[in-house]
DNA sequence: GCCGCTGAGGTGAGCGATAACATCCGAGGT
DNA sequence: ACCTCGGATGTTATCGCTCACCTCAGCGGC
């Protein structure tokens, strides 16, 4: 069937509308009517345009089908990448979203809408929002992960796109899905005080920008004011990245023994990773010395020895949301912004002092 | 500034090319000069359109753009999603993309094209081949994950649309980026063999339809063929999903002890680890009772314990590579069909034997 | 004084679909 | 026989932009 050209090659010219009309003997309307299922047409007709489609290889072009119904039927889904090919192969930032973007794409792909991904690099918040808004051009709305630009940025953005903020920053008059990083804060410091008699937690912060790790450090201080006897000892500012894990580490060290704390509390498993082996390789027995805990839930944590303990984002449940919401402003853009949390869920493993099962 | 409107609501209607020229004087074409920096503009002309396009906050319709330049400047991403929410968090498949993603990514944005993504679920192949073709429509090129669709289907879309496979089959007439799949396992297997004397292998070998997944226990077998005295003790069917490898390792505890292998070459690091942990979970001390080696560097293989011997695969490259091959497709359809193997490299650890330094 | 050139900018024909509206035609109703 | 009605199709304006081509004014050369 059809062998008269080389395959691998693209052919001449795709076949238009137009083309399958003429070819059909019928005007543009009956076919695109065809195309679309609907009923106005004789089966006699349907079958006759449908054959010269199969035998024209015909498939509508989405560009001209975006312009006449306004409607692009695309959702862009922005991140930062902090990584270069010579870089580190510290999985970083995106690790997160990658789960987040499954999410989106299975909810986007049951209704026959596409994702498109931007990965900003680089610093330059100018050279980002440029290129936020030739991506915007391309797409019905915007979900935006963590906080990639600036707040003004993101209204002008907002004024002119629907955008949604995926573990974004939640003071912004913008719709928002995150996870609820207090309440699986909480439950992770009530377990290692309750069950492990840890007193003295130490916590790893992940980067200032990241809304996520802020209300992540507030839960623990708060949490921690909450039992008597309980202190935080440090807090060490890190990025999220495993190399910040093992910086607080070596930070933690350097103390003498006796100003150790008993606990690390790390916003991110990658973190609490890059901690662990670090301690482990200066001596320190986790959990028994100390315990180490991450917050996310990332695969890797379960292949540590010992298997980390840390709180389960639903990053897919997320990406699902988000999504949804996105269609939903996009379909009213009047709706009022909303912020929307959704639950976490403690995991435990062994590196909080559990045993494994 | 402009704080005219409650943020977080979308403008009732984006601003036009129209609207722009009108509000500063000027046709269309000077404003898509403006816009598009080329110099046919009196200095003054181009600061009035400028300011305007400022105030109006205009930004070029991408599907206008693609439907006059006849370009969309996004090419599509395809790979296989074999995950579902409630589905284990095996991380598969998408796993090796996610890195080539990155690279494919970066090449795109350098030149301000967008990067589509579609996983495809469920195994249709004609449901499968329908979506591509939607996808084909909003892109200038697809790139092809392994395979994800049937060779007579990729020659229908190859007619119609510029394709590059990713680690895809080369005996088909289309580009083909993949990485060197055959030296990288030689190089393995005369480590297992000439550094650690192991003489009884064991091959988990990937699904049958992967190519990647034939090339590297055709290699197994090939390179063993090359040592007396070594011979290959079994092969497991599996299907690069890490549950496999456990299933593999059960089939091997299962043998009288003086039958089982002192070595386990896997398709790829998912497996391994699977196995690993299944095969110290019996009691079997890897490497010094049974080496375990895989391929593909992930990540999560130098974090188990002991770390994981592995083949690197430059993936970051093979995504960059095949995106500039797609880019030259797309300008010339009538290139010749090329294959491209990228290097791969021996990245020693310790589950072969050795020791971490 | 006429021509041609050049820089600055305007005009308008597409690009490939969609969908509102117009048309045509035969079946029923009266 | 006339009118109505509705199903099947055709017509065509429109979406927002690009680009080839046209216009026009001023200027210098001969």
């Amino acid at each position: 069937m059809g062998q008269d050209r080389p395959a691998g090659h693209a052919s001449p010219a795709a076949a238009t509308l137009y083309d399958v009309a003429r070819q059909a003997g019928v005007s543009t309307a009956t076919v695109s009517r065809v195309v679309h299922g609907q009923d106005r047409v004789r089966p006699e007709t349907r079958q006759r345009v449908l054959g010269v489609i199969e035998a024209l290889g015909y498939v509508p072009d989405g560009a001209a089908q975006s312009m006449a119904r306004q409607r692009k039927e695309v959702i862009g889904l922005v991140a930062v990448e902090k990584r270069s090919p010579e870089t580190d192969v510290e999985q970083q930032g995106l690790l997160f979203i990658e789960e987040v973007l499954r999410g989106v794409e299975a909810s986007l792909s049951a209704i026959e809408w596409s994702l498109l991904i931007s990965l900003l690099r680089g610093d330059d918040p100018a050279a980002a929002y440029q290129r936020l808004q030739k991506v915007s051009a391309k797409v019905d709305g915007l979900l935006i992960a963590e906080s990639v630009v600036s707040p003004e940025h993101l209204a002008l953005l907002a004024a002119r796109t629907p955008i949604v903020l995926v573990a974004g920053p939640t003071n912004e008059p913008h719709d928002v899905v995150a996870a609820d990083n207090r309440s699986g804060t909480t439950a992770l410091v009530a377990h290692l005080v309750g069950k492990h008699r840890r007193t003295r937690l130490f916590a790893v912060a992940g980067p200032d920008n990241a809304p996520d790790a802020g209300e992540r450090l507030a839960a623990v201080r708060d949490a921690i004011a909450g039992y008597p006897g309980v202190s935080l000892t440090g807090v060490f500012a890190g990025w999220f990245a495993a190399m910040s894990g093992q910086l607080a580490a070596r930070e933690i060290l350097a103390l003498p023994e006796r100003d150790r704390p008993d606990a690390l509390v790390c916003a991110n498993d990658q973190m609490a990773i890059g901690a662990m082996r670090e301690l482990q390789s200066a001596g320190i027995r986790v959990p028994v010395d100390m315990a180490v805990v991450g917050f996310d839930d990332m695969q890797s944590g379960s292949l540590v020895t010992p298997p980390l303990t840390t709180v389960r984002q639903p990053m897919w449940l997320l990406g699902e949301h988000a999504c949804t919401r996105l269609l939903q402003r996009i379909a009213d853009p009047s709706l009022p912004p909303r912020v929307e949390r959704l639950p976490t869920e403690l995991v435990i493993r062994e590196s909080c002092g559990c045993h494994g099962g």
